[in-house]
DNA sequence: TAAAAAAACTGAGAAATATCAACTTTTATT
DNA sequence: AATAAAAGTTGATATTTCTCAGTTTTTTTA
């Protein structure tokens, strides 16, 4: 026995829950854990940069990342928020292997990466896993129709209440919440200008429907925003 | 033998290719074929309701097919034109089971309707076939975080000249093409106003970069068009 | 801890874009 | 063929949103 400690931290034992995974046998398992790194990013490094290579599915163990597409100009939209649980898989795998959006961390982040070779094994050799890689992929499109839509038929308070609404609900999952997210970023995540964000957000503080110091926020008004969000 | 005709058109002799079908067996296409109906539509008729219950893998044997999401106040983005070979999978498919866009016809169009079931089936049963179809919404989810950017980083200009080309080379296939979009879809393509749409069609009309008559257009220089899509 | 750099904020003005109303052309219907 | 309905077009106007420039605050670095 060359490692006693080769199953210590192995997948199996692993306390993260990942959606999906759960599908998966003790040997996929161990595929994974023959291929996987795990990597601890500080806040404010590319974790996954748009054009390059995709080598890895990049699993969240602790942290926040924040999924962002680069456009024109060196503007960028924010696509997704994700926080512990989630992982990516890069549109490039299976396709052009390039990533089409980068990740960076926005708070130090611990990650265990996965070979695309590893995950293309278990892939093909385990259907129901497939089935729920197809679903992931499903709902990050869903989430891409919404924003579709609340970048062309939304107001700019429209979408900035949506933010507040998202970052509340989804990402920090209370009415009050402490942000790592820059001031830009929030803007990127609402495509307007950080000056509109702010003007937006002074808005909604004066009219007592969010309570804001610094990066800390409390939605004081759920209603109102969620009906400024509606109306657009 | 009940049926001589049993095997007439069967899918194995369909002379029709959609994209990753290759890999499927005999046995396979026969799952496909035991479910599948032949379904001709109207141009103008919906084909896929946003929010109904995903009942069908639909696959477009001749016409086209505007994708699009409904959004506030009757609006719409259109997200794509299908073209014969192209077929649609709703991603509620394996989570909600509902629709999360609409499609509707712009032309006559033949279509080849597969259940869910039998897709599902065939699904588990073949690993390159569940290969194809993560990549083939790969594809899609590339062409949604290339609209997202053109709708936050490029003006008006930017986007028509895209959708132009979009259309030119994507759909049609030719720098001269006649489309049954109206100017209201092509608008909704690039989201923008009608009036605005048309407006700077004029403006590209004018400046001879393109020539319009009706819904006969002809691109005459492309490299301007590239030129003010890039720029945005 | 002082200086420098980055981020947050504010106001004014300019640019982009939508809306509305009228009008013309095309398409569909009786 | 006459009429109605829909789609396309145009101009004027109002709204939305961005950009720029300056100021303050916070964070980082030496």
């Amino acid at each position: 026995m060359i490692n006693k400690n080769v199953n210590i931290n192995g997948c199996e034992s692993c306390a993260m829950k990942f959606d999906g995974f759960e599908t998966l046998s003790d040997q996929q398992l161990n595929t994974f854990k023959l291929s996987h790194c795990k990597v601890e990013y500080n806040k404010g490094e590319t974790i996954i940069k748009q054009g390059a290579r995709c080598s890895n599915l990049v699993c969240i163990k602790s942290g926040y990342v924040k999924m962002h597409v680069e456009g024109l100009g060196g503007k960028s939209v924010i696509v997704k928020v994700l926080k512990p649980g989630d992982f990516i898989i890069s549109p490039g795998i299976f396709d052009d292997n390039k990533n089409h959006f980068s990740a960076s961390a926005i708070t130090d982040v611990n990650t265990c990466l996965i070979s695309i070779e590893a995950f293309s094994k278990v892939f093909h050799s385990n259907d129901h896993f497939a089935e729920s890689i197809l679903q992931h992929n499903h709902r990050l499109m869903q989430t891409l129709y919404h924003q579709l839509i609340n970048l062309s038929h939304k107001k700019m308070t429209g979408r900035v209440a949506d933010t507040l609404l998202y970052l509340s609900k989804e990402v920090y999952e209370s009415n009050v919440f402490h942000t790592t997210l820059s001031r830009q970023d929030m803007a990127d995540l609402s495509s307007v200008s950080k000056e509109s964000f702010i003007r937006i957000l002074k808005d909604f503080k004066d009219s007592g429907i969010i309570l804001v110091d610094g990066n800390q926020f409390k939605i004081q008004a759920l209603n109102s925003l969620q009906t400024i969000s509606k109306v657009g």
